[in-house]
RNA sequence: CGGGAAUUAGUUCAGUUUGGUAGAACGCUAGUUUUGGGAACUAGAGGCCGUAGGUUCAAGUCCUGCAUUCCCGACCA
């Protein structure tokens, strides 16, 4: 199967084939037999059960906790914030009816047109209506304020065109929905989230990101103010990467959520909203996969440690699994998570193959040949490179290992992100320099209508304005217009 | 919703030109030999050829409708 893939190559043409090929091969994920929808499979869950652990973590850290809200939204309710129903309302999917019945025909069964809904209900493409809709009842005095929830759910958007993880209809996420008393405690937030986002993409997923505002035409409906991190993937397309909106009063004033401030005057309730999806799953795929498969950063791994022994006859069978079962446990307690794979249905170049193809950051050989001279061989994926390593401390060596792994896929990224990130100042070499991929840093005139120009031209769309990078002013390469900073073109998924 | 292509074994596909007994590879099952980079041999199991009609002595193959899926666009986290 990895054979297969080395037709292709991450940076290719055929980047999407590649792509498909890796989250299949690696049994992350399939299509399922509803449109759009995609089944998760063990090994590719247990992926996001690790992201979603250190996020849930990050979140507690600051402040914030668990809740559900309803997966049926009225649909009514949507249609409240009229932003927000201009952007959610195209790929809503709609229940009408509550109930089937036989057909009389006698063939299957029909829906029972009896049955149908006084109000149809939508499943949720995102739940601020329904929260804000909830918050109204929470809220009163400033003394219910901050409200700092986070949900953990699936929500449904009936996109056009899918793929797996990076755009399906129905798609695993958090959100974050929290309630301020004052527009700088509320911008604090947003802005506090998207650090969290930050530092998990590049301290747990390796992934380098540009965090950034969004221009108008690219905000959330119903934002006053979208900020996000950015990716770059390997084949020079950009990846939103997690979003953290301010919502202004929009909200509080669709639902009518007013509180009695400490001056004993009534004021709409100041919001956020906060997401990220299964798309990080597609990052992490794309960013750091080669040709044999997936590199999974040590930090996210299901496990990040595989020992595959090597032996003939049961008598050396015994032995080996007895040195196994001793680094296994010592292993385990330096904090590291280990599978030994003494499954003898399955040959030793099988499972070097396969456990290459999951992305395992680590793996060890425990041979005969290697024990007699008391050592054990060492495979490290992101390098591909194999060492011979002394039996006695290998548990420590191994523990350093990866963390020297985990920093050299996020320098690996980096290094690749700042090869295809360049300034670029008239639009005709603008125009040559997007077909090429990457982050173009350009001037831009600040207007939607120009944004809009550049997007039918060249299909390449502002991903932010960064917060941090070049401020100094320059003029507009289309129009030549005063242009206050830099901002971040790509093309994008 | 526009433009292409596809639908046959668990999977990937051949077979359609010229209608005539349903095929291959991989995978699966059993046995033997194997085990330091995706093993070999032998013997098996497995198909209403997407669906509904039509033409014909005879349809996987020709004709018509329908459904579904994929790719390229518009939409989007």
């Amino acid at each position: 199967m990895a054979k297969e893939l080395k037709e292709l190559t991450p940076r290719e043409e055929n980047y999407s084939q590649w792509y498909n090929d890796l989250v299949v091969k690696a049994d992350l994920a399939e299509n399922s037999a509803v449109r759009g929808c995609m089944v998760i499979k063990p090994y590719g869950y247990a992926i996001w059960e690790k992201i979603q652990r250190q996020l849930d973590d990050m979140f507690k850290e600051t402040g914030h906790v668990n809740a559900y809200f309803p997966l049926l939204i009225p649909k009514s309710f949507l249609s409240r914030e009229a932003d927000h129903v201009e952007g959610f309302a195209k790929e809503c999917a709609v229940v009408t009816h509550y109930r089937l019945k036989n057909s009389e025909e006698g063939k299957g069964v029909v829906v029972d047109p009896e049955a149908r809904l006084e109000e149809e209900l939508i499943i949720r493409p995102t739940s601020e209506t329904i929260i804000w809709n909830t918050y109204k009842n929470w809220i009163q005095s400033y003394r219910d304020l901050p409200i700092l929830c986070n949900q953990w759910a699936n929500v449904m958007r009936w996109e056009m065109r899918t793929r797996l993880f990076l755009r399906t209809a129905e798609f695993l996420w958090q959100e974050g929905h929290t309630a301020h008393a004052t527009e700088e405690e509320a911008l604090e937030e947003a802005r506090k989230m998207l650090d969290v986002y930050a530092e998990f993409a590049e301290k747990y997923m390796a992934v380098p990101v540009v965090k950034g505002i969004k221009s108008a035409n690219e905000r959330f409906a119903g934002a006053v103010e979208t900020f996000c991190i950015e990716a770059m993937m390997q084949d020079g397309k950009a990846l939103q990467a997690g979003t953290s909106h301010f919502l202004g009063q929009n909200f509080a004033k669709a639902f009518d959520v007013q509180f009695v401030t400490k001056e004993n005057k009534l004021d709409y309730v100041w919001a956020t909203s906060w997401g990220v999806s299964t798309r990080l799953m597609g990052a992490l795929i794309m960013a750091h996969s080669d040709n044999n498969g997936l590199v999974l950063p040590p930090a996210l791994a299901p496990f990040q440690v595989v020992i595959v022994p090597i032996y003939k006859g049961d008598d050396q069978l015994a032995m080996i699994n007895e040195k196994a079962d001793a680094l296994v446990k010592e292993l385990k307690a330096l904090g590291v998570s280990v599978k030994y794979d003494n499954a003898d249905n399955k040959k030793p170049g099988w499972k070097f193959s396969e456990y290459e193809l999951k992305g395992v950051p680590v793996r060890v050989v425990l041979g005969a040949r290697d024990l007699e001279n008391g050592m054990v061989e060492i495979m490290r994926r992101d390098k591909l490179e194999k060492t011979s390593v002394a039996y006695e401390g290998v548990a420590q060596y191994i523990k350093e290992l990866l963390n020297d792994i985990q920093a050299n896929i996020f320098q690996k990224a980096l290094d690749y992100r700042a090869s295809v990130t360049r300034e670029v100042n008239s639009y005709d070499e603008f125009k040559v320099e997007i077909e090429k991929g990457g982050f173009i840093s350009a001037h831009w005139d600040g207007t939607p209508e120009t944004e809009e120009l550049i997007k039918q031209e060249t299909k390449a769309t502002i991903r932010c304005i960064p917060l941090d990078g070049d401020t100094t002013p320059g003029v507009c390469m289309v129009t030549g217009r005063p242009s206050a900073r830099r901002v971040l073109f790509a093309r994008a998924y």
